[in-house]
DNA sequence: CAGATAAGTCAACATGGCTGACATAAAATC
DNA sequence: GATTTTATGTCAGCCATGTTGACTTATCTG
């Protein structure tokens, strides 16, 4: 029970330390870190999307989401059907920032994976998703399994 | 991988989620709730100690814990061998809080544990074993099994 | 047309990281 | 025994990223 919780602690700060450690190098931080990396995900998804996911105010986002494209990294265009939408998607060198930081992620998250053995994985997903608090947010990883 | 990756994200973000509010009505914040949390699992442990595991400036570490200890949530005494330590130690108002913050999260952890069953709370462990990056944290989950 | 919605903006504030400099007491070493 | 190292605490200031509240603009919808 309390190996869980602290397990998820551990885990999360050395997930994150090597990604930090190159967002420096831009003067980025955290924050822009999740908007690349969901807006790579999820081309064209809107703002507002994008607020839900980070569930922060739309404040918060503006000041990274500001940066990422007045420094070229993602280029918003107006929604086909309603115009009133931005709709956000990195442009080349955005997903380059990208690749670089899901690097050493990738590459952590594998080596777990090898090490633990494909079961594992399956437990290891079950688990975390258990842990997922809304239906919704569950619902991104159905069963459209694991690619890349 | 990348499903790995967004899973703990929003693991992550929902599983402070709860814990984040009753903070709020104490004045503390998610910086608090490690160091509360950390005491009580290791009573009697060295600021060094804490340090080490939060992997954050004294400095920092000194604003939240010198708040915890002057509201007194937590006190410290003199290590009996090196008298220049001081080792933590809950106050019954702290393992109190502590109680009241980890019991969403127990809660949490507990539905997700057994909707996912046993094998999958092993390969839980695993994958986040793999994930950890140092071999001195990840003996802090040395089989001396799951308790609580 | 009126009202709701998507997005952006300005200002001010709080938390919790950080660096750098310095202080004190106790332990360890020469 | 004097010196150096270590554990802790403290002051001051900076930065990133969250918050609230108020307001604008453009666009869609009933």
């Amino acid at each position: 029970m309390r190996q869980g919780i602290e397990l998820l602690f551990f885990a999360y700060r050395d997930f994150t330390a090597e990604p930090d450690a190159i967002l420096e190098q831009y003067g980025f931080g955290r924050a822009h870190h999740r908007v690349v990396h969901f807006v790579g995900r999820h081309p064209h998804m809107t703002v507002g999307d994008l607020l839900a996911i980070l569930r922060i105010t739309k404040q918060s986002l503006n000041r990274v989401l500001g940066q990422l494209v007045r420094r070229g990294f993602i280029i918003q265009h107006r929604g086909p059907q309603d115009r009133r939408q931005r709709l956000l998607e990195l442009t080349e060198r955005g997903r380059e920032l990208e690749r670089q930081l899901s690097e050493p992620q990738r590459i952590r998250v594998a080596g777990a994976y090898r090490k633990a053995g494909p079961q594992a994985v399956e437990g290891f997903r079950k688990v975390l998703l258990g842990i997922i608090a809304g239906d919704d947010d569950r619902r991104r990883f159905d069963r459209r399994a694991a690619r890349s």
